[in-house]
DNA sequence: AAGAACCTTACGCCAACCTTAAATCGGATG
DNA sequence: CATCCGATTTAAGGTTGGCGTAAGGTTCTT
């Protein structure tokens, strides 16, 4: 599940043969979860309900360019995006790129570029570099080292699971901000998390139990009722 | 320090001319830390003192191709590489492609295209994803804090509800104008919003409570009868 | 002076959240 | 492939704080 060949591509192009062109070579090299769209509104319309992973994009459709498409989409997320154009003019790549495109290829194009320029793409983005390392940071008495899994008090250890890991790095990377449990969820599972949010809380709670002095009354890990949760940290410097 | 312009960029290539001209172009961007290599060995040196933050690789080097040299590089990191070459054969493309590097370009290329196509790659892989983010504000002593969700007052903090952190958010998005009651509501109430706007005053005057020395003679929170609310702020710069 | 618009306070409800325990999953082991 | 064990999820009942409501007061407008 945490594989790339499981990833959302979404195919936006007016002419149904090079969709299906491209559709079944992605097909043929594992790809299964893809969406095509023939215009701009339908592509939108598509991001937002089946949330594609990365987009590949013809510059020319029937309702507007892609360009334009681009823009609109860079409002509310930074999908990947890769460009697609029958034109090879300098203008129209450099536009592109300068838009926020990842890439750019010309048509016509060889299946198996394609096919690597994208996984090089979705490598970069949902592939988390392998020694990533994550912060250690204190909580009063206690330190919370995520890099080794850990909670220190004193002389006494008590080990973090990876799920525990995963939302206090998250929490960690925005301290002293709120986090939705939208924004947790995510970062704990995989895109589409389905469950109910009471896994969630179970989870905060196990947290607490580990990083509170008393867990039922938090003065770290802070209910926001209503939106979400928020790790308050006074850091010395 | 966390821009993209700060990251540490390494040249490859055996010609002079092509990495003085790289790196000249790069400087006019505003990148400074630009390191060079003739050839592999030089380059796997950089690599471990230096430690690049991206590299542009040149596929044809005196001391092997850069094939090899990527391969080298690929087992101690996954530091992104863009390829550059003179041969344009399908092939290498996609042998490039396929061993992992992030982009190829072949020669002669725009050296503004090799600069976007070198901050695409740079910020998929630097630059954290973005997270919508609230203001915070100062209020004469006291600075109200949006992203955490609480107002400070020397050392003291007060939090925020989930419906006042929505409230003020509207009104500082419209500091020093009118908000009519309706668009606050629109913004706070997801559109179904068919309460008496008493409702909206309670919330005022609990905003008033956290944020004005004397609630019932605002002189932030201004009322505008028959109109809405205004928040007027004088800003500092 | 009277009506309209807004303020102020207090109270009760219920969705959001907490808590605990039991079920289920999944990797490791013999 | 059966067993174990810790990690994770599900479920169910309990708790509470934010929010909406209402009722009475105050200020503004004409």
């Amino acid at each position: 599940m945490d594989d790339l060949k499981s990833k959302k591509i979404l195919i936006v192009d007016d002419e149904p043969e090079i969709r299906n062109m491209i559709d079944r070579f992605l097909r043929k090299e594992g790809f299964t979860r893809i969406y095509q769209a023939s215009n701009c509104a339908e592509a939108l319309e598509l991001c937002s309900s089946a949330k594609p992973d990365i987009a590949i994009l013809d510059v020319m459709l029937p309702d507007g360019d892609g360009f334009n498409l681009l823009t609109s989409l860079r409002q509310k997320s930074d999908m990947p995006v890769l460009f697609l154009t029958a034109r090879g003019e300098d203008e129209d790549r450099l536009l592109g790129l300068g838009l926020g495109a990842d890439d750019y290829m010309v048509k016509p194009f060889l299946p198996r570029e394609l096919i690597l320029r994208l996984t090089a793409i979705l490598r970069r983005v949902y592939l988390p570099p392998r020694q990533e390392q994550r912060p250690a940071f204190q909580l009063g008495e206690r330190i919370i080292d995520l890099e080794s899994g850990v909670v220190r008090n004193g002389d006494t250890e008590h080990p973090l699971t990876a799920k525990e890991i995963a939302l206090l790095n998250k929490l960690y990377e925005n301290r002293n901000r709120i986090v939705t449990s939208d924004a947790l969820c995510q970062a704990a599972w995989n895109d589409d998390y389905y469950s109910y949010e009471n896994t969630l809380m179970v989870h905060i709670r196990r947290i607490r139990e580990k990083i509170e002095d008393q867990p039922s009354d938090p003065q770290y890990l802070l209910t926001v009722r209503g939106l979400g949760y928020k790790l308050m940290i006074k850091e010395a410097n």
